[in-house]
RNA sequence: GCGGAUGUGGCGGAACUGGCAGACGCGCUAGACUUAGGAUCUAGUGGGAGACCGUGCAGGUUCGAUUCCUGUCAUCCGCACCA
């Protein structure tokens, strides 16, 4: 009897083999190999470690990278860390020790974890964004961005997160709180370091088409951008030389306009507000300008003051209240909207609350509504009550009315988007310092390329001052520097970068990670960029997916690479809860390690029911007990392996028959990216092939091997000495990925329903070309009296189904 | 409110392009081997005594629907006063 299945020999045997003999390289026989770039998103090193759901998203790529092999692929498939940023300074601070010892520790940690995954990862071509030899580039393309004016310094109230004490991102606020700790953020007054992604908004939008990503993040990211088509109105302030220009997507129900509305920190309030309102008008606005987002949220109904000043509405001369309201947004558009509650629900609103009279400009049926409880915001109808438009199809004239309203000289056709310029310093030390010197001369001067990195200084006190100054700013030794132009005392920027700055790029570096001179030398972009399948959780839809493809534009402009999308293919694996659906937290008590379910059952057990749990898209729910089904299916591989081995078992039909679907049918499951059933047709057919066994005593060597090959994404170390024990030599990595016969996948002999009525009632064999008539008189006479009324159709539909309709 | 996803046994899930619903696994039941079984192996396992009934619910198209169409409910996710 030979040895049962251990499969912690045969781990550590194989991991020693190929730390020794590298399985993946670039030349074989002499000749390069195409490149294929598998990348995963690299993890912030936190201090909890991971968990098996971290692992199956590793495990995916992998797979994928051991497949693409096996297809005869060079495979980059780097690892790195994301290690500056909030949570690992607040971890640090939690520890009371300095962000840069835990780091180490913390990445040392991981390091040891995701090494038991077994992954192909090349860590020659480890980055870590905290290295300076990193950062220096991070601080390196900031300066770039400043020369092409694309960063720029701006005072105005950003989002500011109390708990974490610092400004945050658009992006970075998720319902008016915090996304990193959930607090609730307030508006600060902050002079900014802000990036022109705005400039990028059009192009980042067009080439969405070009990417093969799940259509829910490409969704997300042009919904974020928000472009929309309308025009600007310009509306006369009643009485003076003012005009308020509006922008609108509707210009098609200008007659029906009835009031107008500026957002509380439009400039021209105080100015147009009739003498009599100041006091009133001042209060409200003052009152707007202390309310947080959170509140102006969670105002169920719509607050606002008259100015006691009217407009003209352009089209018709019709006199217009001017309102202030804070239900409109002072940073999209113009600050200000024409209102026509007929057709738009927030004015309708407003218009009942203020009895403010209701124009309706388009009619469903040409008629008009009596006592309208709801606006109309259909934009189907006839127009009425609009002067010569009167009669028009409104989709006609909706699609027109922004280049008549410019033809008429009252406005122009406009497109606007949500997208806003990105906030990008933080008033934390655990950052990329700003490159940046404030010259009372000079202004703001970039340190000179040749003094990059520009160091993070060391220093006992790190934590974070909440007056919206950096903790480096009361380094005064750091602070104040000299001017590189002119020499004059000048200081130093103190805010940092946000985590985003590292993570926005670091997929350039792998690719040539101790280029010292360059980021990446163009001949190595060229040859190995870019990242051909991108894998990790949905979560960075619009932050860091938007951000790298951003970077990746701007630093296709200025000629260091050569393409202008990052990552070619993506995707986002669902997340591993705990029972009920429940996220894995410390604090909940449900995070399941990996350590020890690799110890008890290998890495490849668990690697197999990491993909097993369910579709890898979807969110699975982490049941320990379940990883005794791939166990076992590896132990009975096995005996499978040692019944078979030496035999030299001649191949049947049956075998040969199974080999080539075998073959198909895991083939067709990894290309559709159906990894759980690719899982569960290994089952199958090693089920099958232990009946097989049963009554010829073994399997024959190619079956087996080819078992080996097919299996080796999923079970390296197993699928190694599997072809080794079948007699190969060298590693199974290099047997390439097998190919099937098509003559071979169907039997001459096929089982078929029959039906009467749809209903199955028996199964028969026929052969698999038999004709119509054959078929379905064999059918019948399987039927035999249960056919017993008039026959009306007879269906036969070969290799499935013969169904007999009677009445 | 808008947009998207999902809904199938006790559980995770499978079903190619409309063609035998429940593959594969967990769990469970019985048996074998055992001092023992949380090891291994064998058999069974949607409901119903049955003709039959069953893929969230109600309709429709079709010889035939988990699959296509219409409506509806539930859960989850994203966006959310963007004019």
């Amino acid at each position: 009897m030979s040895a049962p299945y251990n499969h912690k020999a045969i781990e550590q045997k194989w991991e020693k083999i190929w730390d020794e003999n590298p399985v993946n390289v670039e030349f074989e026989d002499g000749k390069k190999k195409a490149k294929y770039y598998c990348l995963d998103m690299f993890p912030y090193p936190s201090g909890n470690g991971l968990h098996v759901g971290h692992w199956r998203g590793y495990v995916i790529s992998d797979v994928w990278s051991r497949y693409k092999l096996q297809q005869g692929y060079y495979i980059i498939h780097p690892m790195g860390w994301d290690a500056f940023g909030l949570p690992a300074e607040n971890y640090a601070l939690k520890m009371g020790v300095h962000p840069e010892i835990s780091t180490a520790e913390n990445i040392a940690n991981i390091k040891k974890q995701i090494k038991q995954i077994a992954a192909l990862y090349d860590w020659d071509r480890e980055v870590n964004t905290t290295d300076p030899e990193f950062y220096k580039w991070t601080q390196w393309i900031f300066v770039q961005m400043f020369k092409k004016g694309l960063a720029y310094e701006k005072e105005f109230p950003i989002n500011w997160c109390p708990s974490c004490k610092t400004g945050l991102a658009n992006e970075e606020v998720v319902n008016g709180v915090c996304e990193r700790c959930g607090t609730e953020v307030t508006k600060k007054n902050l002079r900014q370091w802000m990036l022109k992604i705005t400039e990028y908004g059009e192009r980042l939008l067009n080439d969405l088409d070009k990417l093969e990503w799940p259509e829910k993040v490409k969704k997300m990211q042009s919904d974020w951008i928000g472009k929309s088509y309308g025009a600007e109105v310009d509306f006369k302030v009643e009485g003076t030389e003012d005009k308020i220009t509006v922008y609108t997507t509707r210009p098609d129900t200008l007659y029906g306009a009835t009031f107008m509305v500026l957002a509380p920190e439009h400039e021209l309030v105080s100015k147009i507000t009739a003498p009599g309102r100041k006091d009133i008008v001042d209060m409200y606005v003052m009152e707007a300008s202390m309310k947080s987002n959170v509140d102006r949220l969670q105002d169920k109904t719509k607050t606002g003051v008259f100015t006691g000043t009217y407009a003209i509405n352009p089209i018709n001369g019709a006199k217009v209240p001017i309102w202030v309201a804070d239900y409109v947004l002072a940073d999209y558009g113009t600050g200000a909207i024409m209102c026509v509650p007929a057709h738009d629900d927030r004015d309708f609103e407003f218009a009942k609350k203020f009895e403010i009279p209701i124009i309706q400009v388009i009619a469903k049926d040409g008629k008009e509504i009596e006592n309208m409880t709801e606006a109309y915001t259909d934009a189907s109808g006839i127009m009425i009550n609009s002067g010569e438009w009167n009669g028009l199809e409104s989709k006609n004239l909706k699609k027109d009315a922004a280049h008549i309203v410019e033809e008429r000289g009252i406005g122009k056709a406009t497109v606007n988007y949500k997208l806003r310029d990105w906030v990008f310093s933080r008033q934390r030390y655990w950052g990329e310092p700003i490159p940046i010197i404030h010259c009372p001369v000079h202004g703001n001067v970039p340190v000179p390329e040749e003094d990059l990195p520009l160091e993070l200084p060391k220093v006992d006190h790190y934590e974070p001052t909440g007056t919206g100054e950096s903790p480096l700013a009361g380094i005064d030794e750091w602070v104040n520097t000299t001017c590189p132009i002119c020499g004059r005392p000048s200081k130093r920027e103190t805010n940092t970068m946000p985590q985003w700055a590292g993570s926005s790029w670091y997929f350039l570096r792998y690719v040539d990670n101790k280029n010292s001179d360059e980021l990446v030398s163009r001949e190595k972009a060229d040859e190995y960029l870019p990242v051909d399948m991108y894998i990790g959780g949905v979560e960075h839809a619009v932050l860091h997916l938007l951000y790298s493809r951003f970077y990746t534009k701007f630093l296709n402009d200025i000629g260091v690479i050569d393409f202008d999308e990052p990552f070619t293919k993506l995707f986002n694996q669902g997340m591993i809860t705990g029972k009920n659906g429940i996220k894995m937290s410390k604090s909940k008590g449900n995070v399941v390690s990996p350590d020890d379910l690799v110890r008890d059952y290998g890495c490849d057990s668990l690697r197999m029911y990491e993909l097993f749990v369910g579709p890898p898209e979807l969110d699975a729910e982490w049941d320990d007990r379940g990883i005794d089904g791939v166990s076992k299916f590896l132990k009975r591989f096995w005996n499978l392996l040692q019944e078979s081995k030496e035999k030299d078992i001649p191949a049947n039909e049956d075998m040969i028959k199974t080999r080539n679907r075998m073959v198909y049918t895991i083939t067709k499951r990894l290309e559709d990216f159906s990894l759980n059933t690719v899982i569960s047709g290994f089952m199958e057919f090693n089920n099958k092939l232990i009946d097989i066994a049963k009554k010829s005593g073994g399997i024959d060597k190619e079956t087996m091997s080819t078992f080996a090959v097919l299996l080796s994404p999923f079970a390296p170390h197993i699928a190694e000495e599997a072809w080794q024990e079948m007699g190969h030599t060298g590693t199974v990595f290099k047997a390439g990925w097998p190919t099937y016969d098509e003559s071979k996948l169907t039997d001459d002999e096929v089982e078929i329903a029959v039906q009467i009525n749809g209903k199955t009632k028996t199964v028969i064999k026929i052969a698999k070309d038999i004709d119509k008539d054959t078929a379905i008189a064999k059918g019948k006479e399987a039927l035999g009296d249960k056919l017993n009324g008039n026959i009306v159709k007879e269906i036969y539909v070969p290799g499935r189904i013969i169904n007999i309709v009677q009445k």
